[in-house]
DNA sequence: CCTAGCATGTAATACGTTACATGATTCA
DNA sequence: TGAATCATGTAACGTATTACATGCTAGG
């Protein structure tokens, strides 16, 4: 992740962080505590090169990718093993619903759906910025589009959850 | 969890891993190596009783919950505070999509939609053990079913995906 | 001048997996 | 009798978060 986010243009550690924030934290996050040392550790790699910034009054360090960094990077994109995992704890609560009466179950819902539709209006946001954001690029568009998607679906599937139990 | 599994029958933490395995895992996973420390902490803690099984040739421990334990459970069932984190490489790869060609963001398309339609397979086959497993109980099957319609519309996400890049 | 944000980092802690170790029992 | 499964556990390792620490600078 690292090396492909210097690749779109991502300078320093700190700019790193900023671009997850607003980019990958919802299906890959990175802190601090990992992006520093991981760059270290690239570096040693030799998969980065580092110097500090000339133009900036900041003491800040810019990182670029050496060809044996592009080649990495290229072959972890085109590479197997895409590993995929959930945590999910409403679900996890829902799973003992059978504990609980109709109605604490119900608030579980409801609590989980508006969860959702702040985070719905979190992506909104995001996606106000416009394309002038992305510098050309058009595929963390298609990204958001998928989390976008992905949160009405599940605010819809816990909506007529919450049918299905007041209903009958 | 472990409260919640040996609530619903789970008896031993043999039998809470094997529950897991083709329950919970999928969005709340946990190893041995979890389960067997997390119980005797849950015992220290008065949560959980354990004892021998007298019934049964095999030297296995059964758990039950004390009034402590019920109470902890349906004060956390009931509670705020649901995290949700998912990590997707597949996603990540493809928010990096604009550094390959197109036939290289297509196969990564295809091979993460083949793989949801191996765990949509998974859980074709659980539903099919019907709802004698269940002892009673209705919510796990609704959590089955979420899991089998999130799955199913990622499918269909990802064989728009497809169209979209080889169409246009 | 002072606050928000830029910028870099470490240490302690927590979390979780994997591999290893051991042994009994059921069933073909 | 031998393989699969029941059953319990630990140690090492790897991963990730949180809290803390420091200091500069741009802009109101």
């Amino acid at each position: 992740m690292i090396l492909g986010l210097i690749r779109l243009g991502a300078r320093t550690g700190y700019d790193i962080k900023q671009t997850i924030e607003v980019t990958t934290r919802f299906f890959w996050n990175a802190s601090y505590g990992q992006i520093y040392p991981e760059l270290r550790r690239l570096e040693g790699a030799g998969l980065v090169e580092s110097r500090p910034d000339p133009g900036s009054s900041r003491k800040r360090t810019l990182y670029d990718l050496t060809p044996a960094g592009e080649k990495t990077l290229h072959e972890w994109l085109t590479g197997p093993g895409d590993l995929f995992d959930m945590r999910d704890e409403a679900l996890l609560k829902l799973f003992f619903g059978d504990l609980l009466a109709p109605d604490e179950v119900l608030a579980n819902l409801r609590r989980r759906r508006e969860s959702f539709e702040e985070v719905l209006g979190l992506f909104r946001a995001i996606e106000a910025r416009g394309p002038e954001a992305q510098h050309g690029y058009v595929y963390p568009k298609k990204t958001l589009d998928f989390g976008t998607e992905l949160v009405q679906w599940m605010i819809d599937w816990y909506a007529q959850a919450e049918r299905d139990l007041a209903g009958g």
